[in-house]
DNA sequence: AGGAGTCAGTTTCGATTTTCAACCAACCGC
DNA sequence: GCGGTTGGTTGAAAATCGAAACTGACTCCT
């Protein structure tokens, strides 16, 4: 994996941690109930040393964790804790992202508001002026840690 | 890239896309402003046969297109189309995961609203009734497309 | 006009990763 | 004992990546 000096950047940090070829869809394949091993290879068509790897950083992280499901044979499926969990914005994010631009609209499943029966989408909120915020109203800088750029950080 | 016969789910189909190790740091470089050919290359330290490889992937896709800045030498830069622009909720979902699991809750660079200058979060967002929804007011159902898969989907 | 510098690449080639297939071990049911 | 399932490991071939050298169009400086 890429080690770069200082990183200052969560999304880079997320990144370095799930952002490979499969581990998201891996996560996908855990949030969707596939927790076998074995299910997960047949279903994602990816090399079963791969998935070992990728599982074990998976449990180092403390993304995932293996737990027996019976004994005698002593079998384990691989289950979210409360940190892999908390990965469900970022994984609804990106399939309204492909229903819309990949998929041509299309919603294999779809999240919707209770009160009006309507899709939801995930939007970036502020919270002090209460409104939604379109991305080109969106601006980066740095956080309490240090800087890293000085130019225009518009879209 | 991997090809699977008729692939489902948008999430898959979406990480077919920029889901390589590279291409959501270069939409991240975009997010912030980082547009040029070089600047992208020496901030994110990719090789630059590789970063010609993804910014033309991007560009085919549509997500990110090249425009001159200048004539004579004709120089071009890359900026995200309103199809790029939309993968910010996704990015700002790996942010907001990365700040609070993996930088100690520490926010290295934030993402602000520019007109009142404070932090954004990830809302749900009912484009019907023009509200934020709380979880608890969210139900899921099937889409227009088919399902995938019928066993205990809870996490 | 000559020389140095910048930007945006392309080419080359060795190093790393991924894939594919075979093998393995523990256990089960028959 | 025999075949089957689960959850892996091992090793070789293929694909991908990375670092550095090179290119070409054009600047600016003198």
């Amino acid at each position: 994996m890429r080690t770069q000096p200082a990183v200052e950047c969560s999304i880079q940090r997320t990144l370095d941690l799930i952002g490979d070829r499969w581990t998201l869809l891996i996560l996908r394949d855990l949030f969707r109930g596939v927790r076998r091993f074995s299910r997960i290879q047949e279903d994602l068509g990816i090399a079963k040393n791969l998935l070992t790897d990728r599982l074990g950083t998976l449990v180092d992280a403390g993304i995932v964790e293996k737990v027996p499901y019976q004994e005698r044979p002593v079998r384990h499926e691989y289950r979210l804790t409360e940190k892999g969990r908390a990965l469900s914005p970022s994984l609804l994010a990106l399939m309204r992202w492909g229903d819309r631009y990949v998929s041509g609209g299309l919603a294999p499943t779809e999240l919707v508001h209770d009160e009006c029966d309507t899709r939801l989408e995930l939007q970036p909120w502020c919270t002090t002026c209460n409104v939604p915020v379109a991305p080109t109203d969106i601006s980066s800088r740095p956080g309490p840690g240090r800087h890293i750029g000085t130019e225009d950080t518009r879209v």
